[in-house]
DNA sequence: CTACTGTACTTGTCTAGACAGGTCTGTGCA
DNA sequence: TGCACAGACCTGTCTAGACAAGTACAGTAG
């Protein structure tokens, strides 16, 4: 009749011990918490494994850690949180829905000095263009506008994106990156929304999205979205 | 002339090796990477050592592992960062500017029962009600609507909302424990429109955000921002 | 051919001890 | 009074070995 036959490991045992400590309000925020020889001493195991519990509390940001000093509960003064921007197919085969995609434009174009040098290349330098919109169960959902860095991606311009998408594509090519976006809320252009089917006024969650890998820039992106079909979601909990 | 005069720990040290590789293609996703055996002989380091590099690789999202098979590169098919939403007063001090507060409403009233089963109070159970815009160097960035279980902040009426604000009152009363928000682009309310100076038809950047302290529902808000005077960043850097 | 079993290999975790490096404080000296 | 130094205490990291638990596969018994 045992409801929890698993052992729990005790590292896990010491850091729900804190956590739970720290949701009850035990430590104010930036008060000492047990040092790592006081924990060994409470529950009986190697410092190792309170070193563990203690580090993983750290990298999750429930406390914060001062070598030579001590541990200290972390202010929780910003709600910070992982916001997954999933590829927008998957994100639509999850709900069990249809995707398809128009592509409206695939091709090479000489990039102005701004696109340039946000892509790291000479100025007049040629960009591949993409404007490519996304369809879930035949409704428009996003518009991709994209430049891609011709050095990065070579067979860019080659690829069928009714079939896949530009985002799994260079994920392929360029495997790791580094990536920086802002979110706001904005109209769409008139072909933007002549593209969704929205009208000028209707309010639009659009996403800049500029990424890197290995140093060399290989896209950037706007995406819009229309805000009455499209929302950001995410959670919180440490 | 030691430009890297600080040694780097070994664990640091494969982890590294195994991301440059990860970001060189060297494994597809999907693939077989080194045991644990082959790393412990390639570094000359212990098991521990080559453990933690791949535990922390693995909690990053970058490899996968197995027990009794092997760890495997990630499909990076998501693109996740942390996005940090700030309390806005921090914010707009962190830029150097001024921050001010005009409390427009601060009551009690009875929830409806949608609001009710949000807070999770008994239907027609009084809430506390604040209307709050907060103006960066004299112009209105937020308009911040937010309802209060005043079971978790009983003296939230008594606070002098323009000396601190909702978000950091809460924060002292009752840690952070849990939130779930979402973020879209919609029209602004025509009392929003108003408190915020701007037309009907400008597009808003709207936060909907409630949380929740030890179980109970704390606090349910929405936060309204002129979408031409903010937008969110963030970035991703496995 | 099928089903079972043993073995090799993998990751998950813990231990006891060690050394390094940072911070703080009290003591003794100038 | 002011300063330098030694010790106490803290976290950061590594080691060598151990056992547990999960998986895969080859070999064997039926």
């Amino acid at each position: 009749m045992d409801t929890a036959a698993r052992p729990v490991a005790p590292y896990s045992r010491v850091k729900e011990h804190l956590k739970a400590g720290l949701a009850a309000g035990r430590w104010r925020p930036g008060e000492l918490m047990p040092s790592e020889a006081e924990l060994v001493a409470q529950f009986g195991v190697s410092r190792m494994t309170v070193h563990r519990a203690l580090r993983e509390l750290a990298s999750e940001g429930l406390v914060e850690r001062v070598q030579g000093v001590g541990t200290f509960a972390a202010q929780l003064h910003r709600i910070s949180s992982t916001l997954t921007i999933r590829d927008l197919q998957e994100e639509i085969a999850a709900r069990g829905h249809r995707h398809h995609a128009e592509v409206h434009l695939q091709r090479r174009e000489p990039a102005g000095t701004g696109l340039a040098a946000s892509l790291g290349l000479a100025a007049g330098g040629a960009v591949f263009h993409t404007l490519i919109v996304h369809h879930e169960n035949g409704v428009p959902l996003q518009c991709e506008d994209r430049y891609v860095n011709p050095a990065a991606a070579p067979d860019y311009l080659g690829v069928d994106f009714s079939r896949t998408t530009p985002t799994s594509y260079l994920l392929e090519v360029a495997p790791l990156w580094e990536a920086q976006y802002t979110i706001e809320a904005d109209r769409a252009t008139a072909q933007e929304a002549k593209l969704l089917g929205i009208g000028r006024d209707e309010p639009c969650l659009v996403i800049v999205r500029r990424t890197v890998s290995r140093g060399v820039p290989i896209t950037l992106a706007r995406l819009v979205h229309p805000g009455s079909r499209y929302r950001l979601a995410g959670r919180f909990n440490p």
